[in-house]
DNA sequence: AAGCTAGTGTTGACATGTCAACAACGGGAG
DNA sequence: CTCCCGTTGTTGACATGTCAACACTAGCTT
């Protein structure tokens, strides 16, 4: 028999919920204007720069970055078009691709420290840290099976 | 001269995001399965509901609920070709969507203390709204510029 | 009245994401 | 070898979201 959330509890998840979005919203934003790349963008030239040769089987990509085949196929398209990878059996990163990773690196990097981690001390971030390792938890164990 | 996120950080970052992530998006499919709402349906006959009439100005609605006009339109003809809302001046909740937003509710708040408040110790979730009200404050004054 | 301007609402183009269906490939099992 | 069957990759339909352009309206100003 659930009970509700206060209405303080409930508060404290919408603005949990809101702020965290705006931060998002807020690093997208940076990231696109310093690299013109999208955040699913900075994920795949990530995983294939880490990556001996630059290249990736698509089913090891989406596994490395956990996206669904389906998603990184059409985001590939989207990519491809824009000339940042190439597709043959692998998927390949481009050289202007590669650039436009590399100028990404330090600025989101910058934004992330700026934006999230000097916002909060050292005991914030470790209880965020506390935090999110419960929820992780919760998702595994109690509710993995959703 | 911006420095860049420890290992810890930036780990720290990346769980939070995935986790909240997973969160909503949990959430999300709870309520689908309840309700067969969205999340968006759900703010929109949210603030209907509360409004005199159920019935509101597409400007006030979007103030309430915090949406950019052009994003609320078309959330709006969507819901209007599934008979939740229809469109005078104002924006006015049909039966069908009073009812599903009825539905929706306990179910949605059981659903935001199963996943959320009750895997938290009242400790952690104090520390979590402190965190917040950090974020969102740096967000206010000195990002708001972005 | 005529015109300016700010606010309002819609639209089209496009990016992103999910789901279901499908094609293609790659081993075993017989 | 041939038939299955699970994995893989793509695709189409659709939901969601942003941005820019547009039309419309409501006050003001003159």
């Amino acid at each position: 028999m659930p009970r509700l959330p206060t209405r303080d509890q409930l508060q404290v998840w919408r603005e949990f919920i809101e702020t965290t979005e705006a931060l998002r919203a807020r690093l997208a934003t940076r990231l696109q204007a310093d690299s013109g790349l999208s955040p699913g963008d900075y994920a795949v030239l990530l995983a294939l720069s880490e990556a001996p040769e630059h290249r990736l089987r698509p089913s090891v990509l989406a596994a490395t970055i956990s996206w669904e085949r389906s998603r990184l196929s059409h985001h590939l398209g989207r990519m491809e078009r824009r000339g940042l990878i190439r597709r043959e059996r692998d998927v390949i990163a481009e050289e202007a691709g590669l650039t436009a990773f590399h100028a990404a690196t330090f600025p989101h990097l910058s934004a992330v420290r700026e934006l999230f981690v000097d916002v909060l001390t050292p005991e914030q971030l470790d209880a965020l840290a506390d935090v999110t390792r419960a929820l992780r938890a919760s998702a595994r164990d109690g509710h993995g099976l959703d």
